[in-house]
DNA sequence: ACGGACATACCAAGAACAGGGGATGGCAGC
DNA sequence: GCTGCCATCCCCTGTTCTTGGTATGTCCGT
């Protein structure tokens, strides 16, 4: 029976036209494979104003009430999980996957008492394009169903594509590019280097140096460094890794 | 036997110690899914310096040998769809996700004549982390084998994840934690704002964000802003969902 | 009940930076 | 030859940060 349920779901969905077909769709197949609750949410960094994004879910109001006054999305440990993983995750596993603050184990206990027991997240994302989830969450007296978490995989996998489908046709996208001056002196800055020892390293002046990261903060309209330094790793024109191993390198 | 497959797979994972055990289990269980050759490429976030990431495969030698000595990686089509797709996707729709070039034809074309027929390539990204794909495919005269690619899907995930795990083993590190207001004055300096303007947004004084920041500076053993940033980036204490969202809010 | 971690608040000196000017030379494309 | 982009350097003003302190009250776990 399981055998065709990826390719069932993945034909319902070729069908689907709007966001209440796809909510609906997962909303079935949520039931169909044993969980009481789906989420699904997708950013889109389209570089222009309109709202970019996308959130279906039939979590209990009182939660999604509390999610969004409260702003939590902004301090949600699975969301943190999702930048730490290729595949899906229990949510029994964030204590592995990133440092929980106290907040983040309260933030989950408000979540059982509003009826989300424990989930698996997929996390999805296309640097500079979009990033996604999809959640399947059982009630707070329930086990996932552990022998179904490879199929939830797949239809997240396949739910999220669909809704990227469903978005608004991405065009002239807009990476800024930067020099490569400019792209030395962001990786030094974001190694933690002022901008007089950046100067001494690349052998220029610091007045020149300063002048490099301000062109690099115009193209990327921000105007501090760490919204560059930000800015620059989640377009992937730098790395952790060009930074990280010389954090006790200095 | 959907199900098992891949939790099989998974189980045989969790004992994998080395490069060459995933290979040799890839190469398995690629044969047993219908496909004739696989590979799986994991790119660390480096810009420079030696290329740490990871390449197993089981192509024919012919074709890996063009492939390196020509530099067909930054050309290569299916590499540049990888970065338009949350799902695996069958080489034949490549024309349906970006425009080919002439040389792209021509460099399937040279695959082919090598020995790689048509394929399924399954694209994964973490921002800042790693990107990796996985590749399964199929002798010239041969079809992808329809029904086994959702399959495809969930073991290509897997190895991946499989090969991140591999990879920079960040075991045992302490990872340092910090309070909750800590965090939070952190993510609105990671979203561009100033202590003073984080002040008014948490409703607390000036000189106390700059203390939490002090204090979270000091736990990370920096001592500026963007290196306190990228560390809790880094370890996940932090995500870019938390702080992309506002770059254009502020 | 006590120590420890936390949140809050303040002071002061000096370094560093953001944002606003200009200015020069090199090099590529049209 | 002109234009545009890049890299380099310089100045200035005001703001923000860093770094070193001190101090009070709360809450939590043992």
């Amino acid at each position: 029976m399981y055998a065709n349920f990826a390719e069932e779901f993945a034909t319902e969905l070729i069908n689907v036209q709007s966001d209440t077909e796809l909510s609906e769709a997962l909303a079935e197949v949520s039931r169909r494979l044993g969980f009481d609750h789906f989420a699904l949410s997708l950013e889109l960094r389209s570089g222009s104003r309109e709202a970019p994004g996308l959130l279906l879910h039939d979590y209990p109001d009182e939660w999604a009430k509390v999610y969004v006054t409260f702003d939590l999305a902004g301090q949600d440990p699975v969301r943190r999980a999702c930048d730490k993983s290729f595949i899906g995750f229990a949510w029994e596993m964030l204590e592995q996957m990133i440092p929980l603050t106290r907040g983040d184990r309260q933030m989950l206990t408000v979540g059982k008492e509003c009826g989300i027991g424990t989930g698996y997240t997929v996390p999805r994302h296309l640097p500079g394009l979009a990033r996604g989830t999809c959640t399947f969450a059982v009630s707070p007296d329930k086990d996932l169903p552990r022998c179904r978490l490879a199929l939830a995989e797949i239809v997240g996998t396949l739910a999220l594509s669909c809704a990227l489908a469903l978005g608004p046709s991405r065009g002239a996208e807009t990476v800024p590019v930067l020099s490569d001056r400019q792209r030395e002196c962001l990786v030094w800055t974001a190694r933690g280097k002022t901008a007089a020892e950046t100067a001494i390293i690349l052998g220029i002046g610091t007045e020149t140096v300063i002048q490099h990261l301000k062109m690099a903060r115009e193209r990327y309209q921000v105007h501090c460094k760490q919204s560059l330094v930000v800015a620059a790793l989640f377009d992937g024109l730098i790395g952790f890794a060009d930074i990280i191993r010389w954090r006790d390198a200095d």
